[in-house]
DNA sequence: TGGTTATATGAGACAAACTCATAAATTTCA
DNA sequence: TGAAATTTATGAGTTTGTCTCATATAACCA
């Protein structure tokens, strides 16, 4: 012997306890008299167990009914609750705004935009996921992520690169270093250093891809480091050289020990991009976040 | 735009996650795939979201999705363990067992009872209910209590009083008061004292119903204590005289200080009786009530 | 790219739930 | 206490929604 029970039936519960009774019930409901009475008549045949005294006139509930009461009690403010975080999101107000970043310094200007963000958007369940920067793209599609920073777009059918603005990598290396004194920095100058980057494959790497894999130079050592303080640190203390945005340079002012070239005789300028899902550029607070990114980028630019 | 949830959806959901598949789940719940497909597309188009990934190919939740997996997971089990507290039910094993007492003596052996009740029937909901001693078989009729333990029995149509035991109302007074020394007490033996029972109208005391009233004998005095033990005390410090059932003065010995004497030459005999609705009888963890209260009864008696 | 697996769709069958009309039971009040 | 009023129950018929069957479409995998 199975029991249906269904939310139609707890509602029921509850509205005929507190309406005090069927015909109230009913119509509080919207529904008959008629309907109420065969539907807890084939709840409790279900059930197995009494849940209304019909003895007694404007009808009460059995200890079981009570039972039942509670439950709906706890349960149907649940429902509401999903209920109304669905139509947050069908009306664009709450939404998944997960970020995969392939830029590793990107940290830098993205943590500031999106705690603007989260205070325009509360209902936005926003977070950064740089564990998947190595394939980004495909869980992009995938849905796993719903936007990706990136400087290396690709024609991709339902995936849309927005430009959000130029940067221009640039060697960082201690004042003291000789190469200190050259005007601009060559992929040959490279080639008696040691280069400290971030832990990622080299294509990600804007030193590798534009620079030192075309011209074929390796550099005489390697490191990978964390964090973009520790590898100013190190450049300061004169123990590599490094290869960094040049908004990282301009902004974190963690030591003075260092300077900054650019890179060939006109420099390299890159752009940063948010790729996100064609679908998704509708949605009202994607748009928002690639604009506030922008405004972010030019405070940077001018600091 | 309404929503039109049901517990069908929320196992859908939770299958449809755990097989990894729609397929999978519409085999485990012995249903179509077809059926399935058409479930969720409803439950998407009245939500207004979409719950699941289809260009992925074992389709997966969508956040929204997620949601209501979640919900799921909290709500499911709570109606599991209702159908299974209405299988107790259905089987008699579980039920509600309230007691209304109109003799107010009777927690002495009724606590003594239900403990060994408890073990017995654990899933049955205990309680005595003293509150509402005056109009207690009226409760028991509208079931807002399921036993009634009275020693005056009504010829209703639905209730039915099943006798516990006897019991004779004894006298009792302090060793060293004056009545002591007669051999059985008489109702104008009262006239000079202070009777003390226990708050509840005459009707309901057997020194009045049996002994006073017919009699037309008022006491000098009168006081009202709320606990045998303290009655015990107060007669056993000569603070007054006092009528309980013989078996409180046998088994409670708070004092030695007082004596019992019988009421009447013959001695008054009196019926214990538990009331219950006639449909109940075949209940039986009500039976089994009845029955440990008589074999407390018989260790009462020999005590 | 073609075979395979997974999901979607449409039409019809079926069952559940509702409405209407009316009966039965309980309470209220004169 | 008995008639009126209120409240719930019941049966028949209709509507609504959900399922199945057959088949189309889409995604995945080699």
């Amino acid at each position: 012997m199975k029991m249906h029970l269904e939310f139609r039936h707890l509602r029921t519960v509850k509205t005929i306890h507190e309406a005090g009774g069927l015909a109230k019930a009913a119509d509080i409901l919207n529904i008959t008299q008629s309907a109420l009475s065969h539907q807890i008549k084939g709840l409790e045949a279900q059930a197995g167990v009494a849940l209304f005294l019909r003895r007694i006139k404007p009808m009460r509930l059995t200890p079981a009914g009570l039972r039942l009461l509670r439950l709906a009690e706890k349960i149907l403010p649940e429902i509401d609750a999903v209920q109304t975080e669905f139509s947050g999101l069908r009306e664009g107000r709450a939404g998944r705004l997960h970020i995969a970043i392939e830029c590793h310094a990107c940290f830098e200007w993205l943590l500031p935009v999106l705690e603007t963000f989260r205070k325009l958007w509360p209902e936005v369940d926003v977070d950064i996921r740089p564990g998947l920067a190595f394939d980004a793209l495909p869980a992009l599609q995938k849905e796993e992520v719903d936007v990706v920073i990136s400087s290396d777009p690709e024609n991709l059918a339902d995936v849309e690169f927005i430009p959000l603005f130029d940067y221009a990598p640039v060697f960082v290396a201690s004042s003291k270093h000789p190469l200190a004194l050259k005007d601009f920095i060559e992929a040959q100058d490279f080639r008696g250093e040691t280069l400290i980057t971030y832990p990622v494959e080299r294509a990600r790497l804007d030193v590798f891809s534009q620079l030192l894999t075309p011209a074929k130079v390796e550099p005489a050592g390697l490191r990978q480091v964390e964090l973009t303080a520790v590898i100013l640190m190190l450049v300061a203390s004169n123990r590599g050289v490094a290869v960094l945005p040049d908004w990282v340079v301009r902004e974190v002012k963690y030591s003075s020990d260092y300077t900054t070239r650019p890179l060939t005789q006109t420099g390299i300028t890159r752009t940063l991009y948010a790729a996100t899902r064609r679908e998704d550029l509708t949605k009202k607070y994607i748009k928002d976040l690639i604009h506030l990114a922008g405004e972010e980028a030019k405070n940077l630019q001018l600091a």
